[in-house]
DNA sequence: AAGATGCTTCGGTTACGGTCGAAGTATGAA
DNA sequence: TTCATACTTCGACCGTAACCGAAGCATCTT
């Protein structure tokens, strides 16, 4: 009828149950199988695969053949930040499944979304790189500030690979359970591997909480002080 | 089953045609009343009022009673940014209702996204403010420089003004006829409407086409030279 | 007051899409 | 080869929601 972007498609694909608890168990990072996924949706294996396939063909979604298993992940950056996106204005619109409440603490204080650092540390941390003057927070858009990279810098971050990519470096990202902003983008996501990788958290095998070693939230605190 | 936030709620409610035409037809950022958004969808106005009452439940849209019409609007600037980037996804996955090729020209050359211009037009002034620094850009991120505040001062432009939301001045909307980003956010609307209220252009009335005059399209092209 | 216009609510129909059981395909293990 | 695992395809069922005609409100006009 018209012409232009058919967003009811890929509306269409998000507005499923099922489909957006897929989604939301891949906003892990993490690739998983379609039995994981069926599960995490609460489906049978059949229905599990049509869903994939819907949304693999819509473009949400890319799969990996290894062996018997197919591993399914968001199919890039602009997938996760999307998605990102539509929670945000869900949490912003007071659309909640059950209550808001403090369900699993954990994932409040610390979880992965996508590819970086969420909740309450998540949010503590822009704070505090924006208090110091490590990053300039224009209501919406980030930028790094030239302290902020020499920080990055002492703190063992490569930060020149982080701007090869055309993902953007800083993103703020709508934290659905604090309701404020905390740091996406190829910084966030470094900063994340960078805690994982040197033993500061590991992942929770069971959801997408970050759990911090005694040490580790000690250097993180210390790092990052409250405002 | 999960807590987080409902993105299958507001999913669905972009996956309707007939949702989805409405608001593509509320991207053109002016208020419409029921009986136009009805026909925008091409249903009857009994289903379109179901529609828009599950849009306006859902925080999508807005409301305003007058006289014995009632006009809808988006919401806010948020559900307009939402909008925005799931026509951004959709194109960059070709998912394009019929052919993506010019069917209307005066659509591609200039036309409102919701309150700022989109087209060949809005790509190449971005392009233009960054080529000479008057906006300086970080993949996604876009910040006003100095020098861009000073130039937009003698365009008789209200810098200050702009910069009082909470909503963004700059921000980079990806034009899904064109496949490059042009400039949204509170200088994006200040532009549009400069050019509309110093009669510059006007807009059309059956589309989200921007009709230049022949003066003002000189003034523009002689203000934005073509990279 | 009576009529006209704009919109919503109600009721009933219809069609699409989500669902699962059963069967089929592919890969790996024994 | 034979069996087991992981996943897809097929077919049938069923529920939901989109849809419209008719009736009901609300507001403005005359």
């Amino acid at each position: 009828m018209k012409e232009g972007p058919d967003i009811a498609r890929i509306g269409m694909l998000f507005g499923d149950p099922a489909r957006a608890n897929m989604l939301t168990a891949l906003m892990g990072g993490q690739a998983l199988t379609a039995t994981e996924l069926a599960q995490a949706a609460g489906v049978t294996v059949q229905t599990a695969s049509s869903h994939l396939s819907k949304l693999e063909e819509g473009g949400i979604l890319a799969q990996r053949k290894q062996g018997r298993h197919r591993y399914f992940t968001l199919a890039d950056a602009a997938a996760g930040a999307l998605l990102e996106n539509i929670m945000g204005f869900a949490a912003s619109r007071g659309h909640l499944r059950h209550r808001p409440g403090p369900k699993d603490p954990a994932l409040r204080k610390a979880r992965v979304c996508y590819d970086h650092l969420a909740g309450d540390y998540g949010v503590r941390m822009l704070d505090s790189f924006v208090a110091r003057g490590a990053i300039e927070s224009d209501g919406e858009n980030l930028t790094m500030t030239e302290d902020g990279r020499a920080e990055l810098g002492t703190l063992g971050i490569d930060v020149a690979s982080l701007t090869s990519s055309r993902r953007p470096v800083c993103k703020s990202c709508l934290d659905w359970s604090e309701r404020r902003s905390h740091l996406a983008g190829t910084l966030g996501k470094a900063l994340l591997a960078h805690f994982l990788e040197n033993g500061w958290a590991r992942r929770s095998d069971e959801s997408r909480a970050v759990l911090f070693t005694p040490d580790g939230e000690r250097k993180f605190l210390s790092l990052f002080p409250a405002g």
